[in-house]
DNA sequence: TACCTAGACAGGAATGATTCCTACATAGCA
DNA sequence: TGCTATGTAGGAATCATTCCTGTCTAGGTA
């Protein structure tokens, strides 16, 4: 989805957001993508337009747009933070070999519940599911390599 | 859970894990918490009665036990890594102020699934349901010092 | 039972994502 | 247009985790 700067700066300004040129920029480069990228991606990604933008900055406009709800951290496993443009509720599907994630949008899923008795005293806010396997370019792989593991 | 020391060879061994005293000791503090503890948490309390323990023992360690199948890691939000002995398929409840994880059994949440549209050609092998919100003791702390914020 | 060797252990160094620090720059208001 | 709180750049620091290397030992064998 590509965000005319004008929406940019709506978006911004509606969460008191300060309006920079480096924050345009990694907005819309995260919004511009369905990959989930890292703070690193972003930053390779920002740095063709902008190559004075350091890194420092790329973090702590990621921590701003999170807290302003612009964005959402997005954490598979035990790896590096991943980043998701897309703030509605989601789940995500998550490749066991290449990491890849994808989107899943799904009205029942955002429906589950649990009893008050498997709750512990928590009040539940959300959540989210996350559902792990191998994405089609993986298991084609796979398939070639070793045909009994797929 | 208190597991006899014959217990855990015996799990070792079918496994095709080799039986020390390191390995049986974290394995041991792991499976007698039900608090999804660090790394560090372990080496902490392994170290208790193995005060020569390097760290350096606790990751390799955890890492043979986890390619066992012998304990699951548990990451959360993108914080360090934590680790379960319960490796039946299980949810969790996560608490967004102070991070403690409880483990939820539900067949119904055992049993979700995706259809084929929704699974964009992956080959689903799983899926893990985490909820997010107040545990007990932060939503007292909550209730305090802001009612209308709980 | 003593010996052998692949694999495990300890401890220190290295890595790398993220955060901290600080001086300079600028958005947005008066 | 000027002021000031906030943002930015860049380098240093942090810290969980991994890598490296020289012993040590579990578990099989003679």
């Amino acid at each position: 989805m590509t965000l005319h700067p004008q929406e940019i700066e709506a978006r911004f300004r509606r969460q008191a957001v300060r309006v920079t040129r480096q924050r345009a920029a990694i907005y819309a480069a995260l919004v511009e993508t369905t990959s989930h990228p890292t703070a690193e991606d972003l930053y390779r990604m920002v740095t063709r337009q902008h190559p004075t933008m350091s890194r420092n900055t790329v973090y702590y406009t990621l921590g701003v747009l999170r807290k302003a709800g612009l964005l959402q951290e997005v954490n598979v496993g035990h790896e590096v933070a991943r980043f998701d443009g897309n703030v509605t509720m989601h789940h995500h599907l998550v490749c066991v070999q290449c990491s890849r994630i994808e989107d899943v949008m799904d009205q029942e899923l955002d429906r589950l519940e649990i009893s008050a008795r498997q709750a512990r005293g928590f009040h539940v806010l959300g959540h989210r599911v996350e559902f792990h396997g191998y994405c089609v370019s993986c298991r084609a792989g796979r398939r070639e390599a070793s045909p009994s593991q797929g």
